[in-house]
DNA sequence: CGAGTGCTTGAGATCCGTCAATATCAGTGG
DNA sequence: CCACTGATATTGACGGATCTCAAGCACTCG
């Protein structure tokens, strides 16, 4: 642990100095478990927007956890047709579908400058048979992305485009907020065609319900600065509708 | 292991002579490891048709992979609207869901009278420390579950009532060959409402679409007794599309 | 046999997609 | 700094896929 006499000492960033501990990984780790976790994570790489961290069909070897920025990942139908499956911020895991083939199943895209870290899949393998909590924690997430992934398909399957993109809004709404920034003013890190992607809609209709919200008030609108005027009546949209996240 | 003593001896089932071996848990396990996963097993619960296995909010304690019959998961809102997430037949896992919250996040009800191995959630996650690869194979099911989400994300958000329910009956006869059923000659357990709400169409679409298909000599369809007479057709609407499967 | 449920089919309504014109922004180079 | 270019966003008009409503049919189960 005293490894002062690095000059990077003050420069690396670990998982018992992140500012993510409380939201990422190492939720309930003791410090001597930290300090593995640490010396199996390899630090951050950085990514330029619209730059692949990995893409469909590439092997699998790792998962990433954001550190900074933002992505999306996809999956895209051989004719064209893009599906985005979820927007990552920072403390959100990507990479979970990689597991079952040994091979990606979806693109991962920043979606501006960005850095993640990298798990290597195997030795977290290992390191979760010795340290129970760890394994846990491991399952816990990979059902999270089971239970958002569900009800992205209550979202897909049952809701209307206000409802839908209600839905979405309060839902970035609500991570930023657990992350520390205002719940009510931020600013979409994705295109309309973007949303629309993850939202099944095109980007016309929303470009036209965000009008349509702000012409009631309820938002205000530039460009992809957002603002949350009425938040009480999108939830009154999506009410009975359990929430759809977009990821964690 | 010798416990020819008994009377149920011959009755009872386990993983070790299961006829599901090779589509459920225990693939790659040897004999030793086989018996250790047989004594955390508990037998077969049968259900009715139409009993929950579990609903939304129970605790959660086990998961639990169809034995013989069939199941559907669904999610619902508060006012009512109810989305189909998967249909599961033998040897495909269910309850993935509520590892993340330790509470279940849908409702899994029989489609016929089935029966179910309860895997006692906490028991497996100890074995699995002891049997790598038990504990991998784990993994690999839950990310095989989120790689199914996402080709049905793909299926809600990008594809036409056609080539959803072409998807949809590619899938099931995919499914249904690889248990040594027939793959174009099969009954639909469930209901068109059921399909309707997987695949987030109503009923009529549902029945038009499969009258379509009917007209055009693709398939045929006496109630719930589907034939494919030109899966190669069926195969050509989803082409482009990465296939979606409903479960497993 | 009768009631009830599930399924099919039709006609009209609605929501959203498509196409198109215009506006605005971001980045580049003069 | 400004003009130019391509990407992104807004808005309108129209058309089409799917939903809604409704009627009738066909099984199932007591």
């Amino acid at each position: 642990m005293n490894d002062l006499s690095s000059p990077l000492h003050s420069l690396k960033v670990t998982c018992t100095n992140c500012s993510l501990r409380e939201l990422c990984l190492p939720i309930g780790l003791n410090r001597d478990e930290m300090a593995q976790l640490d010396a199996v994570i390899r630090q951050s790489r950085r990514f330029k927007r619209g730059e692949y961290l990995f893409r469909t069909g590439d092997g699998f070897r790792s998962l990433y956890a954001v550190r900074t920025g933002y992505f999306k990942t996809c999956v895209s139908s051989r004719d064209g047709r893009e599906q985005a499956t979820g927007f990552y911020m920072s403390g959100e895991l990507m990479g979970l579908d990689g597991i079952s083939a040994n091979t990606h199943g979806c693109d991962a895209i920043a979606l501006e400058d960005s850095d993640v870290c990298e798990l290597p899949f195997s030795r977290m393998e290992s390191l979760g048979r010795d340290i129970p909590s760890l394994q846990h924690h491991f399952f816990r997430l990979m059902s999270r992305e089971i239970v958002r992934d569900q009800s992205v398909m209550l979202l897909l399957g049952n809701m209307k485009a206000e409802e839908r993109l209600a839905a979405f809004l309060l839902n970035l709404s609500q991570r930023l907020a657990s992350r520390g920034f205002a719940a009510n003013d931020f600013i979409l890190r994705m295109s309309r065609e973007e949303i629309g992607s993850f939202l099944g809609l095109k980007l016309e209709t929303v470009s036209r319900t965000l009008s349509k919200f702000q012409q009631q008030g309820w938002i205000r609108v530039d460009h992809k600065h957002i603002q949350l005027l009425r938040p009480e009546e999108l939830k009154a949209l999506v009410a009975g509708c359990s929430q759809a996240n977009s990821a964690g």
